[in-house]
DNA sequence: CGGTAGCTTGACAACTGTCAATCTTGGTGG
DNA sequence: CCACCAAGATTGACAGTTGTCAAGCTACCG
């Protein structure tokens, strides 16, 4: 019941070249790290699996054992209450690591569930924290990764604690866009894999309201937005509803 | 305008056993390390400060050179908007860190101050990360700190995403109880020393919402509350409005 | 092409926010 | 030491945003 992830077999050469020559390698776990530690990155990271819509990378109880970077789809991570219902406290983009967490405790605390048909890699902790002894600047790179996961955290919670249901559904799809261009994926037109109900879980909201917030978006004609399908017609629009409402 | 805490003399012959004499040493980052590192830790922690009520531990744009375990006291941490409205983001007990975000960039991002006298140690970040790499139980445990952060943000995400007024309350006072009786203070008894505004920003509350839940649980007779003195009378019935409501 | 899960819409209710007034409490100065 | 002041806390009345319930629509999967 914990492993999951079926791996996949990569042709012999690229095991010695993972993160080396990988696409996201400027803004995943290596971002600033030199060829030599890279190098050394590349002798732990486990080969890249593929995995499939509602498929789990881990289950709360699991072992700890992995920390992922998401090279290709989305996944969201969410909190399982005793009376069954869930909170969906993150969802992960291509190029972001999520299961950090997991250098907290021997037992994952949290779920992680792929939205879409997924690709992602494997970094095992211990490995990580041997080499974190051995290269110092991975060490770092961990630190600056997790701290940053901290100030989103505190993103969200002023969004939380603070907005409206449309913007906060703004300020969803404007930072959806953002962290999407970052990586260099197209951010004026996507597919969002999470459904409105999870969307409305994620912000603390009830579908209706999202779907709400939807439709306004719509009539002002900030964006267009079908099921899975989003354009961004007015980013100006967009941010001015973030800045202010 | 960034330093801020003015420092406290100390006897000589404490300033080798800061961490090893330490009440808190089993509770803040010297936790389950060995004598050894402890006395690593002793070499580059920097004097105890007492630190004064509205006082800052550092602003936004401060360079990010320390973390702050608490000694005694308390503290709120805070961002600030353009339009100059505050979000509280955290509230930091004694035995608990502070400033772990100054791992991720050169300059804070939140503003942190006391929100009654206060005793802060400082532990400078070059030195923790050098630290770390002599003794990696060190930055095993300052992982550890950090992810222990990120699983109170997805408690706190659930709160603001899902629970009532009353709850988000109750859940203060109860949490907040907790974290007193880990550290071996008073719990029953105490004083909060935030106010009901902060703590009103904090939950995502108006004040007037706030005050009110403080009535609702005064005349269920679960808490007796002035200003800042509070005694839980039935924490049965306190953790009862946390699981249900 | 039909079934179904997911999404949208409408009407109404409820919780929390807003505005305004009053009360407490802790600090200050006479 | 007491009285006053000001900031914070409480209370009440009302409004508004979001939640709830119910129905209908849409689009995707088989």
């Amino acid at each position: 019941m914990s492993t999951a992830v079926s791996p996949k077999i990569l042709e012999l050469g690229a095991l010695r070249r993972i993160c080396s020559g990988c696409s996201l390698r400027e803004l995943c776990l290596p971002a600033g790290l030199d060829n030599d530690a890279i190098a050394a990155l590349d002798e732990f990271v486990q080969k890249r699996q593929d995995i499939q819509p509602q498929e789990m990378a881990y289950r709360a109880g699991d072992p700890a054992s992995n920390v992922y970077a998401v090279r290709l789809g989305s996944f969201k991570s969410y909190r399982m209450r005793k009376n069954g219902d869930i909170q969906i406290i993150g969802v992960h983009l291509p190029g972001e690591l999520f299961g950090l967490d997991a250098l907290a405790s021997e037992q994952r605390q949290v779920y992680t569930e792929a939205l879409e048909k997924s690709n992602i890699c494997a970094l095992p902790v211990g490995d990580l924290e041997r080499l974190s002894h051995q290269i110092p600047a991975i060490g770092r790179q961990m630190m600056r990764l997790m701290a940053r996961e901290l100030n989103n955290s505190y993103e969200e919670h002023e969004l939380l604690a603070n907005d409206s249901a449309l913007t906060r559904v703004a300020k969803f799809i404007w930072r959806y866009a953002q962290r999407r261009q970052q990586v260099g994926l197209q951010y004026r037109q996507f597919d969002i894999a999470i459904s409105r109900q999870d969307l409305a879980n994620y912000l603390g909201l009830q579908v209706e309201t999202v779907s709400r917030a939807f439709r306004e978006l719509r009539d002002r004609k900030v964006i267009t937005a079908s099921r899975s399908k989003l354009e961004i017609l007015d980013p100006d629009a967009l941010q001015a509803l973030i800045r202010k409402e």
